[in-house]
DNA sequence: TGATGAAACTAACAGTTGTTAGTTTCATAA
DNA sequence: TTATGAAACTAACAACTGTTAGTTTCATCA
């Protein structure tokens, strides 16, 4: 029926996201994940290695769809605006996809270990290339002349949080919402 | 020396709310807390109750120092963007001053036990006086007519998410750094 | 039918957790 | 000097943690 059905690994994974957004990677227990699933805590390790491995499976994934995305906005040649829009529906398309992974995306990943380097790295290149078109629209008239440092902290960790607040409006229309959300970020509330 | 020296009892909190940023309050052991302050986790029972204890007396404060900051603004007969320069004014004061008890505030909420309905409350009751000011100020034409859930979601969250970027940024000038704020959540960043 | 292998199970492990009980240390006050 | 009390200590606990070893179940296929 489904066209690539989920592997039990992948299952584990999915479920495993849930909990860690609930509680946090470090409280929840194999015996918690195995319970969700119906089975004991031993039964994991037949599809996982570790607690650890889990954890890597949600975050790497999902930061390195991040760096992808990314990497197609910057070397489009789209002016300032059309790339920050962009950047915008990137969020909003991967959080709504992955509001569990999300969440420990932005809380568990100092839990990593041999892969924390690695994640460090493209969170450092994503904000890099964000502070780029940012600086670079800047330089081009484009946007205001303000500390792009602020700019980048205000809009990103608002970007970060949308999957905290996409899941609760059941009946959200995905573009509208870019919409709105760019209008607000871009161009301010304001009435002038 | 100092006017009115810090307690024991307040030492502990302080100093758990620092490797609570760190690693989360369930990650943190009894024993990391003890060993910061170089004494043995049971000495910790002097002057706490309990792990529970900790946590309670970090978020709770601060939380209730939101609270009467929005109170005071709320009354105040100011203008729609007067009140919103006064809640970025608290939230720029609170997260530099309690950079360390505001991630538990945002991370570690869900692990309060007895005062987990209190901590809601509050939550509840600031988001809802925060989006009146919003409301009114669609209203009186302040501001534009946005969606004011969008608008509530996307300020508040970076707001809530200053105590990440404020302590990285040592030679900050709080006061600089609050109109900028202002001037890019308000005013928006395109160049009309 | 009998063999195979994936995926569940039971039982147990060694280490860590928050916490308690009882004891010692030591500056201050009587 | 002696007594007091705050605040540290050692030792231990029961519960829980991630993980392993060995076993059982059962659908599939030669």
């Amino acid at each position: 029926m489904s066209p690539k059905s989920e592997t039990r690994k992948e299952e584990i994974v999915r479920v495993a996201a849930q909990l860690f957004k609930e509680k946090g990677y470090t409280a929840v227990t194999m015996r918690d994940i195995a319970a969700k699933m119906g089975i004991k805590a031993a039964s994991l390790y037949n599809h996982i290695t570790s607690k650890q491995d889990i954890l890597d499976a949600v975050i790497i994934s999902l930061a390195e769809a991040f760096t992808n995305g990314m990497q197609s906005i910057k070397s489009s040649n789209n002016n300032t605006i059309d790339k920050l829009k962009q950047i915008i529906q990137l969020h909003v398309k991967l959080s709504s996809q992955n509001s569990y992974a999300m969440a420990s995306l932005n809380n568990d990943w100092m839990h990593l270990e041999e892969r924390l380097d690695y994640y460090k790295k493209l969170r450092v290149e994503y904000e890099d290339d964000f502070r780029t078109i940012l600086v670079d629209g800047i330089t081009a008239s484009d946007i205001i002349e303000a500390n792009p440092e602020v700019m980048l902290f205000s809009i990103l960790t608002t970007l970060r949080s949308l999957y905290i607040w996409i899941p609760k409006k059941e009946d959200l229309n995905l573009e509208e919402f870019t919409t709105t959300l760019y209008q607000i970020l871009i161009e301010g509330i304001i009435n002038k």
